[in-house]
DNA sequence: ATAATAGTGTCTGTAAGACATTATATA
DNA sequence: TATATAATGTCTTACAGACACTATTAT
């Protein structure tokens, strides 16, 4: 027990690692970043970045750590947050580790570097990264991380941090259709997050297209909760409904 | 790395263990189950119960089985989820132990037996227990714990966890006001989860109180989420509003 | 009758969904 | 001009908050 603790013995030992589920948009796809491993078990396959814990450091200043070693970015733009940890004692066929899962949100981040441990680290839609097999349980993680991060969007101004500053509100409606995976209205969509208090800042510029009205450009607000929250329900709905109709 | 992991080394190599913050409803109060530390460090100070993961089970296994050991209750019968897992280097001052948090909710749980190590074991109301000091970093978590209760009575249908079957819609109330802390309209709160479909299952007793009508009695239905939701916010507007009257 | 709680009905304001209309750019 | 997207406005519906009113028990 925590609370005991007489004698230090195996049970209960474990590696810490932290796996970092780290989403994008590029191309107007949701990506996540994914490496190539290059070393048994699983290898050749492909799997969530992450690593171990170091004894001197946080849970979050691992992650915080790994998210640079990998995107070369700092946390201070982009949503970081603990997702869920993992520790079914056979997940990992070694010895048993358990991890704690990490979700970062970011705008459109760039092309990774290659890995310190000679690792292909690549962007894949994730929709495809679903239906591949990936080492471990990382498929498990991947696909609550998705869940994870839709229902971020309802509830939090994170759809934010997909969207490199300044971000017009149509590029801030595309982060919500494409994690969603259906359309919005745009015309009620506006007036969602721009009645939202501190969602957004107005600035005085606007963004020139290749057609249509210029957009006025916005940065992200100092809110982080969205109130009331912006459903996927009734949305949802209707999305299904047309699904139907179209079969 | 997860990926690597050539050499098992000190690195990333920590205790683990579950941490558990149950919660009933008592006396019309929330309390929260702790146990008074009969070792260092901490001794004589409240902690939550808790103890190691064993080699051979998973984390859910781990925190059930501890569930039972404190309550002498299986999970099927209550709310059981990972809350967040805690792991700052020094949360323990003897070594290095990764904690996964549960938070339980229980209807009308039982008065615990000693526990197995001799430690004291009892309910505290929650609002004591926040103002305490706890061991470890147990007032974090606990912190955490209330908070993430009230936001899934908004959310999901976890509140008639806290109800033992069959219950009345007055029971259920009485749950919501208890956690979130101010009262709510009898009326509007009855047209909401009548209407939630699957929330409750209408059974055909009645229960008669001291005084009043009888009332209709109820079992939990399969519903795990409540769409839409049942929002603080707007009751809460309306406590503040009246609080600051007060004033 | 009175008190107390259960349960129903109604009015109002807010916000979402659907959709029409206007504004401003490029080709 | 046509086309595309931005931005505003309008109508309707759903639902929450406030609250009046009825129902059914015990004292």
């Amino acid at each position: 027990m925590t609370q005991t603790l007489h004698t230090p013995r195996a049970t209960g030992q474990a590696a810490i690692t932290v796996d970092l589920v780290i989403l994008t948009i590029r191309g107007g796809e949701l990506q996540a970043l994914l490496i190539e491993r290059g070393n048994p078990p699983y290898r050749g396959q492909l799997a969530l970045p992450g690593g171990f814990v170091r004894d001197s450091e946080t849970l979050d200043q691992a992650a915080l750590r790994e998210l640079h070693e990998e995107t070369a970015l700092d946390g201070r733009q982009l949503h970081l947050e603990q997702l869920r940890t993992y520790g079914d004692p056979h997940r990992d066929p070694r010895q048993r580790v358990v991890t704690v899962a990490y979700l970062a949100l970011g705008p459109n981040l760039p092309v990774p570097t290659a890995g310190t441990d000679a690792q292909a680290a690549g962007w894949h839609p994730v929709g495809q990264a679903l239906t591949r097999v990936l080492a471990f349980d990382h498929s498990t993680i991947i696909r609550e991380a998705l869940e994870r991060a839709r229902s971020q969007l309802e509830y939090t101004t994170a759809a934010a941090a997909f969207c490199p500053e300044p971000f017009t509100i149509g590029d801030l409606r595309q982060v919500y259709e494409v994690v969603w995976g259906f359309p919005l209205d745009p015309s009620n969509f506006r007036r969602k997050v721009t009645r939202a208090e501190h969602f957004l800042r107005p600035t005085s510029e606007h963004r020139v297209a290749e057609t249509g009205r210029p957009a006025a450009l916005y940065r992200r607000g100092s809110a982080q909760l969205l109130h009331p929250p912006l459903l996927r329900a009734g949305a949802r709905a209707r999305a299904q409904f047309t699904a139907a109709a179209l079969r």
